[in-house]
DNA sequence: AACCCGTGGTG
DNA sequence: TCACCAAGGGT
């Protein structure tokens, strides 16, 4: 038996992780009550984003929809809107058809089970888990990368924890963890022990109210958990991007629901290949896509380096003007020719804002 | 199983 | 600076 299970004394564990949750925990704004509504729109949010990011969102998100059935009614673009600049936008959008499911096929009921949860789009197992424990106090295990962290140091899980077998593991601890009177209390204890003290790097082990029962922190090896495989390099991407415009109004682009930045609006343009110029790829670009022709010289006015999880973006930037082309629009979901100020309230990522505040336009300064 | 999907903080 | 990583899920 590699893991020291038998040493830790799993009540007295669960024990110090609430108190000093009892004692640490943040003032944090879903953490009024107990509405699944609420919590949901929080797990979501949270997904792979940190807390001080989601706080300003999810309280406008909440003001402008209050409930479910709010949610369920409005338009995805408007739920776009308020994402924009959160990421990862498909959570957006299965968060909008999840609304819908859950008002036509469960009366606008949250399901307190863990299969028709995860029905839901957009809901996978660690978010399952945590609506049923701080909703509904049912004693169901939530492992996000805070409890995985924690969990492998104590336990001493030292297998590549992307792996099922890991994976199985952790799951397995945590859930043995699950016993007391208040699983909401202790599934967020757990998470907020593992995002505060037992932290990535510089873990607060001298501090820490469990050392004692912490098998990489008698062992030593506390920061080398848990244990990962090195992420390989980010592929470089170079594109182009225009600022259109035709009589005052200027070009905008809605991508295909699917992929990077998936159903938001952008600036027209495109990938640019290995063996093109900026100009020429961006001139191919809007030809396949738009069968737009551009005569005379593009204006290059900038340049951007963007960064993704696993890409590089080199985008070069242009301004342009056409007098009466018609759009034959093919490779975007829709577009529209727009004054600056409509472009910049219609949803779009941080690129995009990057793209205009690069543009330097005084016309919206 | 392996890859895709954003953004901002951090040391 | 830049690599890591965050209250993961979909395909």
């Amino acid at each position: 038996m590699k893991e020291n299970q038998n040493h830790v004394q799993t009540s007295e564990l669960r024990e110090k992780v609430l108190s000093w949750y009892h004692q640490n925990k943040r003032d944090l704004p879903w953490r009024l009550g107990k509405d699944p509504y609420q919590i949901w729109i929080s797990e979501i949010m949270l997904q792979q984003t940190q807390v001080t990011t989601v706080i300003p969102y999810y309280n406008k998100f909440i003001k402008r929809f209050p409930t479910v059935f709010s949610l369920s009614t409005a338009e995805v673009d408007e739920v776009l809107s308020l994402w924009s600049g959160l990421g990862y936008y498909s959570r957006a959008r299965a968060l909008h058809r999840a609304a819908c499911k859950v008002v036509e096929e469960h009366n606008g009921v949250f399901p307190r089970d863990r299969m028709k949860l995860m029905e839901l789009p957009g809901v996978g197992p660690y978010t399952a888990g945590a609506i049923l424990a701080i909703a509904f106090d049912m004693p169901e295990a939530a492992v996000d990368g805070n409890v995985t962290r924690a969990l492998s140091r104590i336990y001493g899980v030292r297998n590549d924890v992307t792996k099922t077998h890991a994976k199985k593991k952790i799951d397995s601890f945590a859930q043995s963890l699950m016993t007391g009177s208040t699983p909401g209390d202790f599934c967020q204890a757990l998470m907020e022990f593992g995002s505060v003290v037992c932290r990535p790097r510089s873990p607060r082990c001298s501090k820490c109210a469990v050392n004692k029962f912490c098998d990489a922190f008698a062992k030593g090896d506390v920061e080398q958990l848990p244990h990962k495989p090195l992420k390989t390099a980010p592929k470089i991407i170079v594109g182009a991007a225009i600022l259109l415009s035709r009589k005052q109004k200027f070009l905008a682009v809605k991508r295909p629901e699917r992929g990077l930045l998936g159903g938001l609006w952008d600036l027209p343009g495109g990938e640019v290949r290995k063996d093109e110029r900026p100009e020429a790829g961006l001139r191919r670009s809007l030809f396949e896509s738009l069968g737009l022709v551009l005569g005379g010289s593009l204006e290059e006015t900038g340049r951007i380096v963007h960064l993704f999880t696993h890409r590089k973006l080199i985008l070069y930037l242009f301004r342009g003007e056409i007098n009466s082309q018609r759009v034959r629009r093919r490779g975007f979901a829709a577009h529209r020719w727009v004054s600056l100020k409509t472009f910049l309230d219609l949803p779009h990522s941080s690129l995009t804002a990057k793209a205009f505040h690069s543009l330097n336009l005084k016309e919206i300064s």
